[in-house]
RNA sequence: GCCCCCGUAGCUCAGAGGAUAGAGCGAUGGUUUCCUAAACCAUAGGCCGUGGGUUCGAAUCCCUCCGGGGGUACCA
């Protein structure tokens, strides 16, 4: 789909780049309060040229204008302090942003199928412990990337990467041996896994022999011994079922689960064969890839000195694996927190070493922590999802109850889990992910102002026109004419609406789902303005009723769809 | 020690080289016989951590320092 903001800013491109060469001034959005729909600044060719950019920028937009014929979109090029201003016609833009909307109508700001894979991982706990918040970012950033990216035309596969491999294991399981109850596990398993966890390292730090129990007992399920691979593989189903019974409150569901001991295999063949091929080398008595030239940064090491793998090289093997079952695949995403950056660093050249350059993505994001420090679940120091989940759904509830209180239980129940949900979701997804987060319940569970609640509630107002007007679902409003949009109110939703399409491509391009959010956040302040301002039920005429329907039906469709990219769902009624 | 990230209003954050730095919360004041007030409007609040540099132009790019966070070969 080329959209109309699309056409006029390829358009206004061309003119850039045949005026002015190499470097081409980049095409811009004037500032707000603007009447402007692009600028082209002309300050770097002024100077090159040693000229006046005021006086370049005059007969820039003079010549421009000239070549304007009455049918296109650009209406008139103005210069003002050394910008060509581009003004649209504005009978045309709305009309067209009109039509684009009605036309793509639920396809609205998508783009067609690219024929490129790219792979998501995401969420990627270790099992045996019930996800904390901090496991909250990695899930919603990928699953809202998975979405932009689909939008974008990309296919899409989204991993969930278990740690299920590992000496942590062999402690569990030792642990479970000497103090596990059978009928606790059944009652709760990952529960009590995690009073075993914790309970092994309180232990520990009594009794450090412990630490070698761990180690054999990891050796023997490593050598396949039937009772501790029943256990584990016990632990390791009871662990995906909890997982995915608690993502899916987020509305998240897994592509694939992969697991990191099934690389264990695939892991030593890959480092046989990088030897072979001279790009593993054996160093310290481990076998390292070596990745940065820089000698204070440490190569990816393959294979530990007594034989035996690490996440670093299962996670290569694993990596290769995706590049080869998913073919053709244009990027591998880790939406992973920032902790890891040299791990993932050394990933990416070691991609690169063995053939697959530019490949990996590490989509990081800030550390979560509590206000009393790191988050640690063996000292008790955490936050578990599903307790966030529940307070979300509980608050939201009390406040339904309190401004909505003749609302049936039931409908109450799943207006108060997408609000909610929504709002923990939109408080991590509305700021830019790489900065860190001190959780907090305040600003998790914020129903005003810059919130889910607030881009919910301006989808839910829509939904209600909509349905006073008596329009069919699933039908479009026919009629519409853009010339009846005369109110600053309407103008200005129906140019935040032409800028869906450019949205979503920003949030992909940029792996950032707050851009995203930010754009739909502006949308819902147009609508809430527009709703006090204009009156659409008993709008004089029927042609401005019908084209104002229309408006806010086109809202109504971008508001939910947006949201629902970043994995929040609207309620019918709020 | 070395490497990476962050520092913008009282608080939480947008702003990815361009025109007068913007929101939400909090504060103060206003708006409900009219499609839902989880809303709208107004006011107050800023040496954009510091000092230098690059540039026609810097909150944005580079360097110094300060403050905070993370990482630093055989954990995941």
């Amino acid at each position: 789909m080329n959209y109309v903001l699309d056409r006029i800013y390829q358009q206004v491109e061309k003119l850039a780049t045949d005026e002015f060469g190499e470097p081409t001034p980049e095409v811009r959005r004037p500032p707000k309060g603007s009447q402007a729909i692009y600028a082209v600044p002309c300050f770097q060719y002024a100077k090159t040229k040693g000229v006046n950019p005021m006086q370049l920028a005059e007969r820039v937009a003079a010549r421009w204008s000239k070549g304007l014929t009455d049918e296109g979109l650009i209406e008139r090029f103005e210069a003002a302090r050394g910008y060509v201003n581009v003004f649209a016609n504005q009978q045309k833009l709305l009309a067209g942003i009109l039509q684009d909307a009605e036309s793509a109508g639920e396809c609205y700001g998508t783009h067609a199928d690219r024929g490129q894979t790219v792979v998501v991982d995401y969420c990627s706990p270790n099992i045996a412990k019930p996800l904390s918040v901090g496991h909250l970012r990695s899930t919603i950033i990928g699953q809202a990337l998975i979405n932009i990216l689909r939008a974008r035309g990309y296919k899409v596969v989204g991993i969930n990467f278990l740690s299920d491999w590992g000496t942590q294991f062999g402690k569990l399981l030792y642990a479970f041996e000497q103090w596990g109850e059978e009928e606790k596990f059944t009652a709760d398993p990952i529960g009590h896994l995690l009073d075993l966890y914790v309970h092994f390292h309180k232990e520990l730090k009594e009794n450090p022999t412990l630490e070698d129990k761990g180690r054999t007992t990891f050796r023997k399920l490593e050598q396949g011994e039937a009772k501790e691979r029943v256990l584990w593989k016990r632990f390791r189903e009871e662990s995906l079922n909890s997982f995915e019974k608690t993502v899916g409150r987020l509305g998240v569901h897994f592509d694939h689960n992969w697991y990191e001991s099934e690389f264990e295999k695939k892991a030593h063949d890959l480092i046989d064969s990088l030897l072979e091929q001279g790009i593993a080398e054996h160093s310290e008595g481990a076998v390292i890839i070596r990745t940065f030239e820089d000698e204070n940064k440490p190569p990816l090491v393959a294979r530990k000195s007594d034989g035996t793998t690490l996440y670093a090289s299962r996670d290569l093997a694993s990596a290769l694996e995706r590049i080869e079952k998913f073919s053709p695949v244009s990027k591998l995403i880790y939406a992973v927190a920032t902790e890891q950056n040299l791990h993932f660093a050394n990933l990416a050249k070691a991609l690169e070493r063995i053939g697959f350059p530019d490949v990996l993505e590490h989509v990081r994001f800030g550390m979560v922590s509590l206000p009393e420090g790191k988050i640690s679940t063996r000292e008790g120091r955490v936050v578990y999802l599903d307790e966030l989940l529940d307070e979300a759904e509980r608050r939201a509830a009390e406040i339904i109850t309190e401004k909505n209180p003749d609302m049936a239980a039931d409908t109450r129940a799943e207006v108060a889990r997408r609000v909610g949900i929504g709002s923990v979701i939109y408080a991590d997804l509305s700021q830019d992910r790489i900065k860190d987060i001190v959780f907090d319940w305040k600003r998790m569970l914020a129903f005003e102002g810059n919130s889910a609640p607030y881009l919910q509630y301006a989808a839910v107002r829509c939904a209600r026109i909509l349905q006073k007007a008596g329009l069919p679902t699933g039908e479009w409003v026919q009629g519409t004419d853009s010339a009846k949009l005369e109110e600053p109110e309407s103008i200005e939703l129906v140019m935040a609406l032409g800028r869906f399409p450019q949205a979503i491509a920003e949030a992909a391009e940029r792996y950032a789902p707050h851009v995203l959010a930010g754009y739909l956040y502006d949308v819902a302040g147009s609508l809430s303005r527009f709703y006090t301002q204009v009156s659409v039920l008993k709008a004089a005429g029927e042609a401005t009723r019908l084209t104002r329907l229309g408006l806010v039906q086109a809202t109504e469709s971008v508001l939910r769809r947006g949201l629902a990219l970043l994995g929040i769902q609207t309620p019918e009624v709020m």
